[in-house]
DNA sequence: TTCCACCTCACTATTTTAGGGGAGTAAGAA
DNA sequence: TTCTTACTCCCCTAAAATAGTGAGGTGGAA
C-alpha cells in the first residue's frame, strides 16, 4: 500500500496536462477500489477546473442544476478544516437528499469521503472519494487512508495550482496599509464617518482609500471591493 | 523517527489546554534538535493564538514593531501553497533584513521552514521550525522530514480550531434560498436593481431580503452583511 | 536627483442605498 | 386548524456612494 501511494505521487509530480492529472484520478480509483475519485476547484460561477472520474452527464447536470448551492459536501467542507464523511453531514432538507438520489442515479455510491483544501487568494478545492459500501467499511477504509488521502489531496492541488497559476504576483493586488485598514473597517461594519475617525482621518481622505482600493480590486462597488478582498485573502475580518 | 511521529501526534490530540500545545512544540523541537518549533495565527490585528518555542521577548518585539507587515516569510507564505525555506524568500529589502538581524540577536537560527495552513473564513496559520545550520543541511533536514512536518502542521492548526470554537454550527446563521442568492448577487458586484432583475423580483422585495438577511447576520450595514455572510461561509462568491 | 507610490485634504455633482414603516399570499409544521 | 416562515409588493426621507477634478507633502528606489 505504502509503496503504490508513493507510486501515484510520483505520476502526479509527472504530470504536465490536465489528462494527466485526468489519469492519476483514475489510477487512484482502480487502487482504492472506489467507485469515483475527484478533484475539482470550487467557486460560485462553477466548476473551472477539475479532474475526475464522475461521468460528464453527472458534472454537466450537477452545474445545471446549480447543486453547488445546496449540497450539503460543499457547505460542510467550506466550514470546516477536517474532511467530511457524507453521512455525517445534514441531509435533512428535501432538496439536498433529492440530489443526493440524483447523484445515486448518475452512479455516485452512497458513501462519500471529501477532503477541503484551501489555497492562497481564497482559493477553494475539493478532493473526494465516493463508492457504495457499507457505513462500517467505508469508515475503516477511512481511518487506514486517511493521511494517504490527505497527502494526495495537497500534492494534487499543489499540481493544479501549477497548472492554473493561481494567485501570482499579478493577479492579487497589493493594496496600501491605508487602504488594507479602510477594508478592513468596512468589512467590520463601520461606516465611512466611523472608518475615517478610527484611522483619524477625514472622510474625504477615506473615500480616496476606498475608490482607489475598489479600482485596484477590480470592484463595481464598495460591497463588492470589501467581498473581493475578504474572497482574495487580501484582509482578514 | 517514525514512531516518534505517531507519539507526538498522539500527544497533540490528548492536548486541552494551550500549555499542552506549547508543550508539544518544545518536545518537537528537541525531537528535530532545532532551535525553535512554532505554531501561530496570523491576522491583520496581530497575533491572537499561537504556541512555540520563541522567546516572549521576540513575540513582543514582533508585535511591536509590527513585523508582520514587512514579513516576508509572511508574504511568502500568504501568496504560496506549498512550505516556504526562508533562504529562498526576496531579503532585498532593508526592513526586511533588519527584521532578520534582529530576529538572530533574539535568538533565532539563520534558516526557518514555514507551512502556510489555511482554514475556513479566512483562517491563515503558520508552523515554523528554525535553526542555526549550513544551506545543504537545511535542504537535507527538509527532504527527510516534509511530510511528517505537513501532518504535523495540519494536525496542529486542527487542535487550533477546535481550541478556538471556529465557525461552530451554532453561530453561522441559516438564510433562506432567497436571501442567500440577494447575499450572493450583492458580494458579485450587483446593485440592487441588477440584482432584483437577476431574481425576477421587483428592487422593493430584494430589499427585504437584504434587510432580513442583515438581521439574521447581526450585520450593521449591507457590506457588512455580505462579509459576514462570505467570511462564515454561507456564500461562496 | 528624479521618479513613483503613498498619504492627506478639498470641491461639486448626480445617482444609489439605507432604514423605517405596512400588508397580503402560499406552504409547511405543530 | 393555527402558527410560522418564506415570499412578494409598496411608501417615505436622509444618508451614502459614485465619478470626476484638483493639489501638496513624504519617503524609498533607480
Amino acid at each position: 500500500m505504502k509503496a503504490s501511494l508513493e507510486q501515484h505521487l510520483s505520476s502526479l509530480q509527472n504530470a504536465t496536462t490536465l489528462e494527466d492529472l485526468q489519469g492519476v484520478t483514475e489510477a487512484l480509483r482502480d487502487h482504492y477500489k472506489t467507485s469515483h475519485v475527484v478533484y475539482h476547484w470550487v467557486n460560485s460561477i462553477g466548476e473551472r477546473f477539475g479532474a475526475g472520474t464522475y461521468s460528464p452527464e453527472w458534472v454537466d447536470r450537477y452545474l445545471e442544476k446549480d447543486y453547488l448551492r445546496l449540497d450539503p459536501v460543499i457547505f460542510g467542507c467550506f466550514q470546516r478544516f477536517t474532511p467530511v464523511i457524507w453521512k455525517e453531514l445534514d441531509w435533512s432538507s428535501k432538496p439536498a437528499r433529492a440530489m443526493l438520489q440524483d447523484a445515486m442515479d448518475h452512479g455516485l455510491g452512497n458513501q462519500g469521503y471529501t477532503i477541503p483544501i484551501r489555497g492562497p487568494a481564497g482559493q477553494f478545492a475539493l478532493f473526494t472519494l465516493n463508492t457504495q459500501a457499507e457505513d462500517q467499511d467505508w469508515h475503516a477504509f477511512i481511518d487506514a487512508n486517511a493521511r494517504d488521502l490527505m497527502i494526495l489531496a495537497h500534492e494534487l492541488n499543489k499540481k493544479a495550482l501549477e497548472f492554473e497559476q493561481w494567485g501570482d504576483a499579478a493577479t492579487t493586488p497589493m493594496l496600501s496599509p491605508r487602504e488594507l485598514s479602510a477594508m478592513t473597517y468596512l468589512a467590520k461594519g463601520m461606516n465611512r464617518a466611523q472608518a475615517a475617525a478610527e484611522m483619524t482621518i477625514s472622510e474625504h481622505t477615506l473615500r480616496v482609500y476606498i475608490e482607489s482600493a475598489r479600482h485596484k480590486l477590480g470592484a463595481l462597488n464598495t460591497t463588492h471591493a470589501v467581498a473581493r478582498a475578504l474572497a482574495t485573502g487580501v484582509i482578514i475580518v
